[in-house]
DNA sequence: CCCATAACTTGCGTGTCACGCATATAGTGC
DNA sequence: GCACTATATGCGTGACACGCAAGTTATGGG
């Protein structure tokens, strides 16, 4: 890759790292006092610079959450072809989100302010796409005929979102693991292998 | 209910619908376009009091779909009892945005342009909330324990989203109606007898 | 190895925005 | 009718996103 590309992506996550590193400190009632030349600062690039890579703080702040939603087609395809669609998905889906374990913090603050919802829902939205031509080609429906694939990426990414909110409750022992399969299983109830 | 309260929901709703009219005139390039000041202009209202009611241009340009989604708890607890779930959600849906037919280029507005889409997301989601309580009443299950009523909350919710993009794709003939159900009988595969 | 070019960073200037505060007005309940 | 509260509006302010132009760093062909 070129060293251009490795730089831009560097800095595209200090960036999104320190933002959120901040939003975290200053806590989710602090949100207004992340200015964004703290953001650049600890990022160590200029203000303008921040503003090259995002255009508003949220977007910022949820970007670790948009670049792994990114990678959920690439997981699901990754599962072996065989693999009924259901556990295909829920075996990627672990996957995806069990190298980086979530952070708690950081998961709570994007998931739990206000100012942030928006970006947020962006953020977990970006894995339908991918997800849906992923569904696509496993089950061997055309996407712009059927509206399968569409739907069940849509309520994949529904469940990952409504697992992250349950795990992050008070009093939730379970790994994350365990509450996205639990959630997963709503919507696969078992052996749902593709059809029109 | 309070003079109040009505000319409060009145004001609310000139606000966002002269922000939407305003959108869709200067078209979705020419969002940046349209100033604060105008929208307030056109609903009758000073500037400041357009900041009274909405925090964000787009969150004044998606009020109307936010309204709708916030009536999806209500539409679906005004099915019959017996009605088995799926019946009864694609039948609630259907009922829902059968009333006020949707828009197109409102909708189009609203869902296919980039700096609108986290408000969007945001306006679809929050059909979520009141649908999970709905379903989980209908069900017999606990919201608090269950995550069977938030996921398939969010199953339906982005089932009706999915819906909306294909329904604005060009060359689609079905009514939004049709593609609903189509879109929603994917959640609910068992309840594809036909029905209202 | 070197140079022309493209990509990126940065500082500056600008128009807009969201909101706090203070004041005037209109609706409400006793 | 009167005290009280909710709402509307004007003004001022701090921050922000972005266009523009100059300086700096990679890239690829000769």
């Amino acid at each position: 890759m070129d060293l251009r590309s490795r730089n831009r992506q560097a800095t595209r996550e200090a960036i999104g790292h320190a933002a959120l590193r901040l939003a975290i400190e200053r806590g989710p009632h602090g949100l207004a006092l992340v200015r964004v030349n703290d953001i650049a600062e600890a990022a160590g690039v200029s203000s303008r610079t921040y503003n090259n890579y995002f255009s508003s703080r949220a977007e910022a702040i949820c970007a670790f959450q948009a670049d792994q939603s990114r990678r959920a087609g690439r997981a699901l395809r990754s599962r072996p072809a065989g693999e009924p669609l259901g556990q295909a998905v829920i075996a990627a889906m672990i996957e995806l989100y069990a190298d980086p374990e979530p952070d708690r913090a950081g998961l709570s603050m994007i998931m739990s302010t206000p100012e942030l919802e928006g970006e947020a829902l962006k953020a977990f939205t970006m894995a339908e796409g991918p997800l849906a031509e992923a569904i696509a080609a496993r089950t061997g429906t055309d996407p712009a005929r059927d509206l399968f694939p569409a739907v069940t990426a849509a309520a994949v990414a529904g469940a990952v979102r409504v697992a992250g909110r349950r795990w992050l409750e008070p009093g939730t022992a379970d790994s994350f693991a365990a509450v996205l399969r639990r959630a997963l299983s709503c919507v696969f109830p078992e052996g749902l292998s593709g059809e029109a």
